[in-house]
This record gives structure tokens, sequence and C-alpha cells, in this order.
DNA sequence: CTTATTACCTATTGACAAAGTAGGTAAGAG
DNA sequence: CTCTTACCTACTTTGTCAATAGGTAATAAG
């Protein structure tokens, strides 16, 4: 499983501000119940968000959380990374790479990095807006 | 993660085997120590592969494994989907999908089942003879 | 027939991360 | 001042992966 729980709803939630669009901040508890996930664990995906102003937070009444720019302008690679920390199909082309000792002579080595390459493109070809659009197919 | 320890010994077994051609047994214990895999772990492994008459085993002495095709007949995905049970890079794409209630209605299911086709040609699009040669290069 | 060598089988352990829970503190609007 | 909201720290639970342990069954060689 290369992507869990947390960088799908983090996906999913960042879609969901995306679909309101609007000013208006939206608190975590209604986000939360829209979309059936749990309100604390959703907490701490949103303070990963929060600090990496992907997203502006308000405190108080009327506060909440929104988008920070358009939605053509977040990449589901740049959210996934984000949150899942990393997106390695496989631990050799993870950090840390250097602790197989066989990185030098490793044949499927090759084959890693160009999967690795191939995910990457993949998700950092697909923005926001897009996933907008096919919702209306 | 999508390919753990155990998709990727297999992976590099296979590819010794392979790589030494043949008809002889070669026995695990031989194959544990060139990899530097542990014995007792590998075993697991090749127990899979045998019984999905991956490669033929012998007891005895002058026994082991070998390989009971060509290279170029083996496909990374094969020997990956069999060891891992799944390359699903998403439980959405996994069997029993149905577990989650929004299948009907979720907008980024579709990305996840571009995702997993694209993964799935790449693995099959490779086979263990293209490995070898890529060691060359 | 016996022994060494090999594959095969079942169960258990330890480590770790993911998912979710609990209970608080700080900021801001009314 | 109070209610609402975000923010913070810590814990529990669950499950899987990786590896270990200790056996049994088949086969070749002597």
């Amino acid at each position: 499983m290369i992507v869990s729980t947390k960088g799908r709803y983090a996906l999913r939630v960042m879609l969901c501000f995306a679909q309101r669009g609007g000013d208006e901040y939206i608190p975590l508890k209604e986000i939360a119940e829209a979309e059936g996930i749990s309100q604390k664990y959703l907490e701490s995906i949103m303070t990963i968000l929060s600090k990496a102003n992907f997203v502006d937070a308000v405190h108080g009444k009327g506060g909440g959380y929104r988008l920070n720019r358009k939605p053509e302008e977040y990449t589901v690679g740049s959210i996934l990374k984000l949150t899942e920390g990393s997106l390695a199909a496989v631990s050799c082309t993870a950090q840390g790479a250097s602790a197989c000792s066989r990185t030098t002579c490793c044949q499927t080595l090759p084959m890693w990095e160009k999967l690795e390459k191939m995910i990457d493109e993949f998700f950092e070809g697909i923005t926001l807006a897009d996933l907008l659009k096919e919702g209306q197919v």
C-alpha cells in the first residue's frame, strides 16, 4: 500500500474544500461529518496541511479552514507527499537507501527507480481541479 | 510501500536462478548465503514459489530449486503478485473494495484505478530476462 | 539400511507503524 | 466572559511484516 488512509483522507478533504469554493472558513467538525471521518483523526491531518501552508486556519466562531490557492495549483502529488511523508513504492528508493549494501550492484534498483519516477509524474500531473472535473462526467 | 521485503527477495532470488542458468538444482542454503538473506525466511518464500509451480524442487543431496521456464517467461508482475498477494497501491483498489461505502460517488476512485492499471502494466512489461540485460549495461 | 542432505510444515516472537482515542491549552468572535 | 474553534501531547489498539524456532518427510550416497 503506497497511499495510506491519512493521504486518502487528506485528498478527499482538500477536494471537499475545493468543491465548496468561496472564501468562507469551514470548521473541521463540518468536514469530518460530511466525509465520515473521525474528528480527532482529521485534526492531525489538518494540522499538517495547515503547517505546510496548504490551507488557512482561523480560530474561534466563524473560523475553520479554507484553501489558500486555486484548485489547479494543488497537485495530488504535493498533498500526498506532504501527508504521507514519501511515496516510495519500495524501501530501496526511500530516504536512507544507503541502508542497502547492494545499491552498487543491485540489478533491480534501476527498475524501482523507474517506477518511482513514473508514480511521481503520475501524481504531479493531476490537480484538484482535474479531480473536480472528472467527478462531473 | 507497495512491494515489501518478501517480494523484493523473491525477485532477487529468481534473478539469481536465472543468472546461473543450467539445469542444476541449487539448494536454498546456497542462495540465502549468496544473497545475504535469512535462510529460514527464504524458506517461506521458496515454498510459495514452489507451490505456484514457478520453480522445481527436489529433496535430498543434489537437490534444491531451479527455474521451470526460460527467464523471459517470468514477468516481474507475476512474481510480485504471487509473493505479495496484491500490488494494490491503495486499499480502495484491493479486493473487498466494496468495504468503502463511497465507491459510487468517490471522486478519487478513477484516479486510483488508473494508477493501479499503470503499475500493473509496468510490472507485467518486465521479465527476468530484461533485468539480466540491464545488469550488463 | 543408515546417514547426511535437502525441502516442507506449523507456530511463535519482536518490532513497528498505522489508525484512532483522550484530554487538555490557546486564540479569537460575540 | 463565554462559546467556538484550532492546536498540542500522549496513549491505545490493531495488524502486518520480518525473522526465528523446532520439528517432519523425501531422496541420494555410502
